[in-house]
DNA sequence: AGGTGTCGCGGAAACGGTTCCGCCGCCGGC
DNA sequence: GCCGGCGGCGGAACCGTTTCCGCGACACCT
């Protein structure tokens, strides 16, 4: 690591191209109204000094960092569901030379917008284009993130109990479609009996919910749902929900979980309890991780296309960034079944 | 979101408060040398005029941009274990006003190094001030790095067959110890024949077989290890080593995977063939990801701490930021057991 | 031949901060 | 009473780019 020398600057490069600033700033930018010959000798000079220009100062001028953040709220690291929404956002940033800032916030669902404590990342003017907000958001952040006027774009499935005009951009995952689906698909393989679990304090797990009576009645068959909000984990949700499942007479033949860490729990209850996954009771997934797969058999669930999440949003916020006055919207991405193995055909 | 107005400058704030701009710039930087009433006039008129520095023109003046880029090589995304050294440095990096960027990189073992297609941040001169590696890192990468003359850490774990003076920081694990004492606790619960499985190929994994080899011959016990080089996932690593110690004769009754992922092979397989996990068989993991409590009963694992590593590879990077020519070095974390279920006492 | 448009180019101005120089006034020492 | 030092402060210069203005040369048209 050499001691860092009076770095090269642009007019450094003019000197020694014999040409003026002005036009060694054109070739950098694309060459637009510069001659071949002249060209050449700028690039030759810029190889031959080892010039690289300066980011900040190229920032400045341009009025835009280039740099989107990524804010992750209320968790305490990305686990695999948001890690791969990151890295669907990096995929595309980068196509594009844009770059994502990753950061994280925490603060309480009750405390008023102006008492939450912004990272410091977003205290400096100029330092991000837009933002990218994941995690499970409250109102109360918004609220807080749009007195600051940058433009943001949410990932709309994770925003709590948001009232009132939707003032901002929003990608989605509509779970509506693929909860049918696979509701559908369990009636097909012969489920008469087929309990829905899953804590519906919770926006996203309401629209399953949703889904999974809309199919029943359609099919005139009797819900069998347990929603009832419980302050545990996903796993232990799961392993209430196999309790009550076994507890009700006539025992259920399939469980549609709420996500894919409920019907783990499911499945490692039953199975404590001498059961098996399928050939005891079927069960059903959703969120499609990365643990469905290792769950044996594989579990049966809906997928979520996570990495197109992070392509749609970071798209959605270079949309916004370009067109500031454009109406507000959301993106909803489709949502599927995934059939592996954990429904037997009755 | 308004149409932005022409953005408040220090020249603004110093016209309001009827002071120089020096004087709102020695405010704005701790204000030192600045009489107490001037810097409530100050204060007052950046309040007022809701003034916030431009991140952009600070930075160019101060010839860093308080950016490093966590870089992260070859992988699809950020499995847990890698999102907990992300998280380790955010939270870092956070409580210090630096940022991250995130970023990955993909190139093949084999390219050379100045065929290596960097990310776009790396580009650009100033972008950012360091870089923390991660993921599958091999040597011509790290040529490649070198050249660019940009300070980095690399988490040394991931660091693959680097030979010759190692001219940068790394931060690793100490996978010894915990191995050690996971070997040891086995045998202390009764158990003789111990078998070793996990694909030696890597440098991490050697580190764990020569500790159990140690302790095995520290016990004048017959090591019983699987270390094959076998191009599948780690999952079906642990299908295969699962089917290598129930042929063995006499049957093993521990076994001691190379990480959580392999161990989660072997039980699934173990399962499948209608063996119980510790009743028929012990099993140990290692690394202690998530996955680890999902297991059912939670597995007996030896524990690395992600979250300390990210925060020792930000601190570190840091420093050699502040003392570019201080001596490389290494900074090793120890790992330990975490006793749980998969251990029977013979 | 003269006007006019375009291309290529040089260099000044601008961006929004920080740094530094120099001035003023006050205080303390002799 | 004079002088030196220093705290407080204003404002010019500067950082390394981009942008813009203006100029000369040349081509094309009338």
């Amino acid at each position: 690591m050499k001691v860092a020398a009076k770095p090269i600057t642009i007019r450094d490069v003019a000197r020694a191209a014999a040409v003026g600033v002005g036009t060694v700033s054109r070739v950098l930018n694309g060459g637009a109204h510069v001659s071949r010959a002249t060209t050449e000798r700028v690039e030759a000079a810029i190889r031959r000094l080892g010039f690289r220009p300066n980011a900040q100062a190229r920032r400045m001028l341009r009025r835009h960092s280039e740099i989107v953040c990524f804010l992750l709220s209320n968790r305490d690291f990305p686990h695999t569901f948001h890690a791969r929404i990151l890295q669907g956002v990096e995929n595309y940033a980068r196509s594009i030379r844009q770059h994502v800032i990753f950061a994280a916030v925490h603060y309480g669902a009750e405390v008023s917008p102006d008492r939450i404590h912004l990272p410091p990342i977003l205290q400096e003017r100029g330092m991000v284009d837009g933002l990218l907000l994941a995690g499970t958001i409250y109102p109360n952040f918004l609220h807080r993130i749009q007195e600051m006027e940058i433009p943001f774009v949410a990932f709309g499935n994770n925003v709590m109990e948001y009232e009132g005009p939707r003032n901002f951009d929003q990608v989605s995952y509509d779970g509506y479609p693929g909860e049918v689906e696979a509701v559908r698909y369990t009636i097909g393989q012969g489920h008469r009996l087929i309990a829905f679990g899953g804590d519906t304090t919770y926006p996203w797990m309401r629209v399953r919910h949703e889904a999974y009576l809309a199919v029943m009645r359609e099919h005139k068959l009797n819900p069998i749902a347990f929603t009832a909000p419980r302050p545990v984990s996903n796993l232990e949700y799961g392993d209430w929900l196999a309790g009550r499942v076994l507890a009700r007479r006539p025992r259920p033949t399939a469980v549609i979980a709420g996500n894919d860490e409920v019907a783990f729990g499911v499945w490692r209850t039953l199975r404590r309890r001498g059961l098996r996954v399928p050939e005891d009771i079927s069960l059903v997934g959703f969120d499609d991780r990365e643990e469905a797969m290792l769950m044996d058999p594989p579990l049966t669930t809906v997928r979520v296309r996570k990495e197109e999440i992070g392509q749609a949003c970071m798209r959605m916020l270079l949309e916004r960034l370009h067109h500031p006055t454009m109406p507000y919207s959301e993106r909803l991405l489709a949502t599927e079944l995934v059939v592996r193995d954990t429904v037997k055909k009755l």
